[in-house]
DNA sequence: TACCAGGTCCTCG
DNA sequence: CGAGGACATGGT
């Protein structure tokens, strides 16, 4: 088994399924039937713009209120004026920025997709991630986190976590895309994998792999991890 | 008080 | 290319 393969299995059973992306305000761990549905789906898409740079939690809170003022749909966004959609996703932050992206998102699926969101994510893996990427306040992210979570194609995303985490294992590969393959050479093309795996990473990142004073002691990746084992090694 | 959080765009060498 | 600044709230 490679070293991808065996951080995975690491985390896997460290950890156990992680059920992302939350929908319909949850997780559902071991359940991958998710998105059933274009709402769930324009939940989720919407859900990677609010979550740029922000904790979740504060990204859940806007989507909180999106739904309960029944804003939570590409119709009703493509026509809200730009400042009130601002006003209602205050708590996640670059709020004037994200309802501009939110906006030129769901005038893009109301103009070429007759507002169903369905047909856009529909279409073959690499031409619906061109098109993704050409529209203002998608980056490769955000758009690998719509393939991968509300279109359900098997394509790895690379986040702020994973970036840290591999560094401190010893990988020197730093652009998104060399990144992006280490994971995908070494994997089976598996989306429920892919899926699984960001999480985890998330977990391990949120948690253990901090920023500052990471807690090495508790990490399920100490043994293959060059930065934990010298940390581990100057603690005695 | 600072720093961090499930990025992206723009500008400048 | 890569670095640096702008965009902004809520938690610790």
């Amino acid at each position: 088994m490679n070293r991808i393969k065996r951080i995975y299995k690491a985390l896997h059973s460290s950890f156990g399924p992680q059920g992302w992306w939350p929908v319909a305000g949850r997780y559902h761990p071991g359940d991958y039937s998710y998105p059933k549905t274009p709402q769930q789906q324009w939940e989720i898409v919407a859900g990677a713009i609010l979550a740029q740079n922000t904790s979740w939690k504060n990204a859940a809170a806007a989507i909180g209120e999106l739904r309960r003022k029944r804003k939570l749909t590409v119709a009703a966004m493509a026509k809200m004026p730009q400042q009130k959609l601002a006003a209602m996703i205050r708590s996640s932050g670059y709020y004037n920025e994200k309802a501009k992206k939110l906006k030129i998102v769901a005038k893009h699926v109301i103009d070429n997709y007759d507002g169903k969101i369905q047909r856009l994510l529909k279409k073959r893996t690499q031409q619906l991630r061109k098109e993704l990427l050409s529209l203002h306040g998608i980056g490769p992210e955000t758009a690998d986190s719509i393939l991968l979570y509300a279109a359900r194609k098997p394509v790895f995303v690379i986040d702020a976590y994973t970036r840290r985490i591999m560094q401190r294992i010893g990988y020197d590969q730093h652009s998104y895309e060399e990144l992006q393959q280490l994971f995908e050479r070494n994997l089976s093309r598996s989306e429920k994998i892919y899926n699984e795996f960001h999480a985890l990473l998330v977990e391990l990142g949120k948690n253990t792999c901090t920023k500052n004073n990471p807690e090495c002691r508790n990490c399920p990746l100490l043994p293959l991890c060059s930065h934990g084992k010298s940390v581990m090694k100057q603690k005695v």
